[in-house]
DNA sequence: AGGTTATTGATAATGATTGTCAAATAGAGC
DNA sequence: GCTCTATTTGACAATCATTATCAATAACCT
């Protein structure tokens, strides 16, 4: 009862393009700059639905958005964002895992979910960003999302 | 220059008489109930505001809503939420903050900040949803809020 | 190929949040 | 207490992401 239709395709690939984490506005920005008709119910109905089923990761950007990203491994994982250029590297982290499950434990809490997620520069947007600094004297714009509209 | 107005008074000890986390609409919500004739725009800059100055914390609810809560401590710490009645509770992890920093410094990310929040349902609100859950076959709603907005 | 039915997409609707700007007022000074 | 003025307020409009509609389209099964 799942069709394969362009469409679900053109958002899989798209955003496995992407490596990083991307909105639905923006990832449909992307498509149609790329030349793809695609609506835009469709990217957000199908990224809901690749989240769904996991095959993609889903976190709320500190500003309130909803952001996607084609994961690799289907385990349980978390997140090292880059707030420039939505750059992403995955962390596992056992000792994470285990101080939630205390922590809820200890308190009484069931049916205990966690998000974990770090927001920071990548190495690469710092270097640009500093180069930016020296040029013109102190502007910065610390939550300006670059064109691709990731975080 | 910060001029003390009834309202501001207002929503700092509503916020504070909540005890969780509640979100801007809810709250004016329950100003109004309570007899208040305060304006939406004022609780939203005013909770804006309390959290730049730390005297509230806030977070970004799982579907987006931004919410917030008087804390004690000006500490930074995290919180562990029931996802029904919005009760909280506060927790300082030294292991936790000491990971993000690693994390970040070992993939040459600047400037991090972290998201950590732990969400489920309290002990309370486990009870009482498991009782009405044997009386009415398997009826869940596991996102819903109550009248208190709260999550 | 034809029929059934999930999917699409243009558009309207929703809902949270922010912007606008004239009116109200807190706080300083007299 | 009274005036003055910059800050704050609040009704309302505007914005923005997301979801709902629903007729038209197109997968997939036979
Ligand atoms: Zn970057
Ligand atoms: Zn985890
Ligand atoms: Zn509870
Ligand atoms: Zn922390």
């Amino acid at each position: 009862m799942k069709r394969n239709t362009w469409q679900r395709e053109s958002v899989r690939d798209s955003l496995a393009g992407i490596g990083g984490f991307i909105s639905a506005q923006a990832l449909h920005a992307a498509l149609r700059a790329g030349g793809s008709p695609i609506g835009l119910a469709t990217v957000y109905r199908t990224l809901a639905d690749l989240a769904a089923i996991g095959e993609a990761d889903s976190l709320q950007s500190p500003d309130g958005e909803a952001l996607y990203r084609a994961c690799s491994s289907g385990e349980h994982h978390h997140h090292l964002i880059c707030r420039h250029c939505g750059r992403t590297v995955e962390i596992g982290a056992a000792e994470v895992e285990s101080w939630a499950q205390r922590v809820a434990a200890e308190n009484g809490f069931v049916d205990a979910a966690h998000v974990v997620d770090i927001f920071g520069w990548c190495a690469q947007c710092a270097d640009e960003a500093s180069g930016v600094e020296d040029a013109s004297s102190a502007r910065r714009a610390p939550g300006a999302a670059d064109a691709t509209g990731a975080v």
